[in-house]
DNA sequence: ATCCGCATGTAACCCGTTACATGATTCT
DNA sequence: AGAATCATGTAACGGGTTACATGCGGAT
C-alpha cells in the first residue's frame, strides 16, 4: 500500500490540516475561506472527492460523529492514520527542491507552517537553509539573464526586474528567518509564550 | 461571435504570442522553454489542442507552409485575424482586477509585457497605477491581518511576513517603474534608442 | 534500410469547476 | 409548510499530463 502516484497538493495539504487537527470536510471549507491568503476556496466538488481519496489510501479515517451545530446531517471527522501522519512527516521533512522553489513558493511556506509543530530546531533550519540555497540560485539565473546581452524589449527588462526583486525579497526573508531563529535558540530558555489555540466556531460563515 | 466562455490563461498567452509574431505550435514550444522563468514547458497535449480552440473560434488562422529545417513536415504557422486582434488587445487594455492582483500576478506581468507596442504612454501608466492601487491594498489587508490579534503560531506569522515583504516588493516595483516610465517620457526627445526588433527566426527571445 | 530530429497530432486518465441534489434540523 | 442553515455528495464538462502515434526528410 501507498504505491499509488504521489499526492497532489490539495490532497497533501488537505493531509497535513487532518494531521493538525481531526476535522470534517465542512470545517476545511471554513477554514480555507478564513486563511490570511484566503484566496483559495475548494469547491464541493474538489473537496469531497479528494477526502475520499485520502481514505481509499488508508492515509485517514473517518468517524460518523454528529454535526457541531447540532442540527445539521451527521459529519464525517477525519482523522490521520499511522500512514497518514507517516506521509505528512514525509512531505514537511523534504528539503526544498531547487527547480520548485519559484512555481512552488506558496507550497514551501506552508510546509514551513506545518513543520513547526513536528520538527526540531536543526531540521528547520536545514529546510530553511535548502529554501534559502534554491531561491539564491534562482535571483542569481535571473540576474544573469538580464546581464547576457538578450534582446529584450524595454518591458521584458522591467518585468526582469520584477521578477528579480520579488524573490530577492523572498531570499531576505529566508536569510532574515534563520538569523532570528538562531537568536531565539541562543537566548536563555524564557517561559514559553506560545499562544494555544482553542477551539474557535465563533463566527463560521455560511459556504457553498 | 465570440460569444463563447471567456478565453483560458493558456489560451490568452498564446494568442498574445501570436499576435507578437505569427508562428508554429513548435516554435512556440521553443520560446516556452527558452523563457527566463523557464518553468512552464506546455505539452503537445495542450499545446496543439488549444490552437485549434483558438482556430475554431476564428481568433487566429493557420498557414501551410514548408518547415524551417526544411527536413520536417509542413508546419501550420498561426497568424491573428482582426477578431483575435481585437481580443488580445481587450485583454491587454484590462485594468489590474484587484482580486486577481496576488493569484494572477504572472498574468499581469505578461500583459505588462505584451502592451508595450500595443499601448501608449497613458495607458501603460493607467495600467500601472491600477496595478499599484490593487498591490497597495493587499499588502495592507496582510498588514492587517498580522496587527489584528489573531490565534497565529510563530511560523504562521513568519509565513505571512513573507508575503508583506514579497507583496512589498512588488509594489515598490510598480512605484519605481511608474516613476521611471515618467522620467523617460519628460526628457527632451533624445534620438530613439529603442533597439528594433528585427526578424530573427535564430535566436527567438524569451518572454516574459 | 534505419535511425534521428523536426513537427503535428491523438487517446486514456485524472482532477477541478459548476451546478444541482440530498439529509437533517430549527425558526417563522 | 416553507425557508434557512449545516453538511455531504454527484454528474456533466473542460482542460492538462502522459505517453504514444504519425509524417517527413537527411545522415550513418
Amino acid at each position: 500500500m501507498m504505491a499509488g502516484r504521489v499526492l497532489t497538493d490539495f490532497e497533501q495539504v488537505l493531509l497535513a490540516m487532518i494531521c493538525t487537527a481531526p476535522c470534517s470536510g465542512y470545517e476545511l471549507k471554513q477554514r480555507f475561506s478564513t486563511t490570511p491568503m484566503g484566496v483559495y476556496k475548494p469547491s464541493s466538488g474538489s473537496l469531497y472527492p479528494a477526502l475520499r481519496r485520502l481514505e481509499q489510501r488508508g492515509l485517514v479515517r473517518a468517524q460518523r460523529s454528529r454535526a457541531r451545530q447540532a442540527t445539521a446531517r451527521p459529519t464525517r471527522v477525519y482523522e490521520p492514520t499511522a500512514m497518514g501522519r507517516a506521509a505528512h512527516l514525509a512531505w514537511v521533512r523534504a528539503p526544498v527542491d531547487p527547480a520548485s522553489i519559484s512555481p512552488q513558493l506558496g507550497m514551501h511556506l506552508l510546509r514551513f507552517v506545518m513543520m513547526e509543530p513536528l520538527l526540531d530546531r536543526h531540521e528547520i533550519l536545514a529546510f530553511l537553509r535548502s529554501f534559502e540555497v534554491a531561491m539564491a540560485a534562482f535571483v542569481d539565473r535571473l540576474e544573469r539573464h538580464t546581464a547576457s546581452e538578450q534582446l529584450l524589449g524595454r518591458h521584458a527588462v522591467l518585468a526582469l526586474d520584477h521578477g528579480i526583486a520579488v524573490h530577492r525579497a523572498s531570499l531576505d526573508w529566508a536569510r532574515r528567518t534563520i538569523a532570528h531563529l538562531d537568536a531565539l535558540a541562543s537566548l536563555p530558555t524564557n517561559p514559553e509564550r506560545r499562544q494555544r489555540l482553542t477551539a474557535d466556531s465563533s463566527a463560521p460563515r455560511p459556504l457553498d
